[in-house]
DNA sequence: CAACAGTTTAGAATTACTCTAATGTACTGC
DNA sequence: GCAGTACATTAGAGTAATTCTAAACTGTTG
């Protein structure tokens, strides 16, 4: 494979995820900038990912776009507030935006970080108390928290 | 009640739980310091408490202790090692120490952020994945997020 | 009660995040 | 195409929670 038709293919590919994000953004009613792109390309390829804000930053630079952390954190409360994106807390010193924003649970390996869905039509869970008067659920979060053996 | 009567026996009950709290620490091998005996008189009287370090810090010296903020931060955490304590994170913002150390889940009001246990004798839940090899849980924590409707 | 290990503390440092206010850019109507 | 305007980005200052440092203090042991 030839230098040209590399980067030609992977113009190719990008410029399709570049578009879907384009349209999730115009979608969201969010406008379309370069910099709500290039973290859309990186955060709506598929994948479930669970990313950190300075994790976020990292690589989007490391991509070659020039966005600020603050315009990183602004996105990324704008695409939770969207519905593109999910906030989870798993431990205090810093939270994880999730793409999957289905129903599903966690489990974290505490030691490296690293947070793995598991769906949430798979599991029940029984003997709750029933919602306090005046309440409502917003939502169940599940944390299995494990440690390397 | 004389002013001299309600001191005694405030004194009294006082007494009582520093004994309580003196006894904990010397059982878990910490030197008991006035400072960690103050503490521990207003974590272990009982109650199922959830304190953040700011709140105890406040608490602590509204009871005429003079602790430090730092001081404050290094007992918790040595009572959460010890096995006293358990760290709890529902929000970025700041850790809950709870005082509740037995397997239990938690009801969480966002607005105003209380937290309330919920015993984990009677909860079941089913259809988790099988843990990874080459890993063990160490805890399972669900967390049920509730809003003022 | 001396000696030492363990503890406390003020204040500086760090980390994750938010705010401010100035500059830049996407959309709308012409 | 080209204002005009509302919205977006950003550097850098500010904040909140927490940790670190290193000097002073205290509980325990012999
Ligand atoms: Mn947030
Ligand atoms: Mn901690
Ligand atoms: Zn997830
Ligand atoms: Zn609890």
């Amino acid at each position: 494979m030839s230098k040209a038709s590399a980067k030609t293919s992977k113009s190719a590919s990008n410029a399709a995820i570049v578009q879907a994000a384009l349209e999730k953004l115009r979608a969201a009613g969010l406008r379309p900038t370069k910099q709500r792109i290039a973290l859309g390309a990186l955060l709506f390829d598929g994948r479930d990912r669970h990313v950190t804000a300075e994790a976020l930053h990292d690589e989007v630079r490391g991509a070659g776009a020039d966005v600020s952390l603050a315009t990183v954190y602004n996105t990324l409360h704008q695409f939770t507030e969207a519905g593109l994106l999910r906030e989870v807390v798993v431990n205090a010193g810093a939270s994880h935006f999730d793409t999957n924003v289905g129903a599903h649970h966690h489990l974290y390996y505490a030691d490296s970080g690293e947070l793995h869905d598991v769906d949430a039509t798979d599991v029940r869970i029984e003997g709750l108390p029933a919602v306090p008067r005046g309440a409502e659920i917003e939502r169940v979060d599940v944390i299995v928290r494990l440690r390397r053996r």
